[in-house]
DNA sequence: TATGAATGAGGATTCATTCAT
DNA sequence: CATGAATGAATCCTCATTCAT
């Protein structure tokens, strides 16, 4: 069986597991069974436990940032390219379970060197949502453009929001109340976020005191 | 020395090795020399490195709860109500980030059992910030209220925007820009989501086509 | 059973099990075993593979020249001093044959680390025996000193004749000419060096043509 | 490419790997890489470790002897010739420090077989060596033969002499001293050995006591 | 109350070796 | 003639956990 063949299925048995069970939980035995190889296939070609996890990590995130982007029309104003991305982002998440737990969950929780990785990966996705707000200011004819840390704020506030809400999603799924869709989901977002972000760009704030 | 000091030296330990290392990277050996205690001891008090685990996650999602009730004042408006749990939540966050990562990593990460355990904390919050919307409609004099799914969406959200605001003022805290505050992070999530929550109430939506 | 004693169960059957099947060839699980103990302990007290190799080299080269140093009285003559330092140095190689297999063997064909270990005990050796034959030198009235690298070298090639006829004394042990005692081996060597040493000091020397 | 040569490449690779890691840490992997060809081909050619390790010994046990062989020439006087031979010698190990390694280190330090293999080398030079010593005997017109046992010793106390000379040669290479020479090194071998055999078979012996 | 001593079980990694082509 | 693909068997090491005192 060619080499390419072997490590996708090696890297997809190692999502899986390091999906469910953790980055430490997961033994390369498991791995190696699940993807039906002998352990030292799996050395032989994917080095070691790390460098397979960070493969992992590098494969998923490529994977949700093309599922996005390609949901993405950029010719569509502000707000429907959100909708839009969110979508997708949604169903994405939902569709692969485990890579979202890698990305979402395990990467960021062991180590560094991991955890970079999904940051660089979450930096992209953050910019590309701050600029759907400036450009939404812009459309929505804004006197003057918000402040960069407060659009970097609310960015920040609407992806973490994002990441909440799909793992809800997930989680609910096997619930009595029905599972949450992909486009309620991002409905619930949108309007908790763009409305408000409309009042925003017109100058209502809301402030203590 | 009594059993109660003792036992608060080794989940302190626990809570720290925990929060750096991860579940299954924290080794008891460690937990006990950083507690300066014997490892048998550790047993004799705590049982078993599980027991251990599910202890810190209880005595620090109380401590997180207890944080943000007693920042509460029940008689003060629902938008005054949730500016002061922000505010208290992001302040414990940053306060304790061992704890914090306990909590909102480590035991999401590491099994049902220890996930579980926060998940009966966060149903605590969204319940409490749920009722503030629903509050905050009445307030407002909404025409009726707004379904209960979508009351509990947003809740989600909510609470995810601000987990996901907490790490993020957590991690600037060694940047270049300067620290993030706990008040400019409830600041911006009061903007961020209230002003529009307002819009919602009074019906004006953001939908697709 | 305290923990000195255990140890030395453990260093014992390390040098015995590496000096039989060499660094690499010995397994932590032989060692353990032959010691009476779990693997665990083992590390538990001696860190690991390398550390425990390195502590044997140790004990073992402090234990010979020990042998050494205390079969020599300083107030004898030069020749005297250097007859009793070999026969103790033969004795001993002959009495802890794995030991003498560690620090000739074992110890060199593995690496820098090790090697420079014994390197240190050996130098030791040899300037001890550089010391003797200058002293011989002086006691025979030598009319002027040999000079410095002549005096490293024939202790060099001593030492390593020393050396050799050690390895071939305890080789012999099994044969049927019958064994080569301490003694005997000694004399050979003094007889090989100590008279032509005399011969080398009054100024006799070989050379080509 | 004809088999003989691919088999020289490969012996050639074998000998630097086994020379410089040992053999155990050597790697078939490694060789193979080296010598530019497939692990298969290997093992096709040279069946397994073991044999290849035993094949390198053999060759390279042969170029030693044939060296020194070579550099022997029958009819001149028993001191020229070993003086000749011990040149050879020293130049031979100086040239090829990894096969040197091979026989002197490596060889002696990993099992009984090999061990042999060396051993009959060995062999060869010491009978050579003892050969000369009793022609030198009976060319000083020594009145009877020094016993065999004696000369037996000495061939070994100055063959050993010679090897561990050869080391000392070989490592003090990188030193700031300056390099030391196969020819100094036959020299200061001669000067130790031969003055003083004149003696002995003159009857003069050195005796404790 | 507290600990020094000890281990069973399991996990990452490597290596010599063999087929099918 | 030559190799890409594959593995069984070890090996080093760590960790949660328990006694005897």
């Amino acid at each position: 069986m060619p080499r390419a063949v072997r490590e996708r299925q090696m890297m997809d048995a190692a999502v899986r597991t390091f999906g469910r069970r953790g980055y430490r939980a997961a033994s390369m035995d498991e791995i190696a069974e699940l993807a039906g190889v002998s352990k030292p296939l799996v050395y032989l070609y994917l080095h070691s436990k790390e460098e397979l996890f960070t493969a992992c990590i590098r494969r998923e995130a490529e994977a949700l940032l093309t599922a996005v982007e390609r949901a993405v029309e950029p010719e569509l104003p502000a707000d429907r390219q959100l909708w839009a991305g969110l979508t997708a982002f949604f169903a994405h998440a939902a569709e692969h379970p485990d890579a979202w737990s890698v990305l979402h969950r395990q990467a960021r929780t062991h180590g560094e060197p991991f955890a970079l990785e999904v940051a660089a990966m979450r930096g992209h996705i953050v910019a590309f949502v701050a600029g759907l707000l400036e450009a939404a200011a812009r459309e929505a004819g804004s006197p003057g453009p918000p402040g960069e840390r407060d659009v970097e704020g609310l960015a920040q506030a609407l992806v973490g929001a994002a990441e909440s809400l799909a793992a809800w999603v997930n989680e609910s799924e096997g619930e009595s109340g029905g599972a949450v869709s992909a486009k309620e989901a991002a409905a619930t977002l949108m309007n908790f976020a763009w409305v408000g972000l409309g009042d925003l760009i017109k100058g209502e704030r809301w402030s203590p005191r």
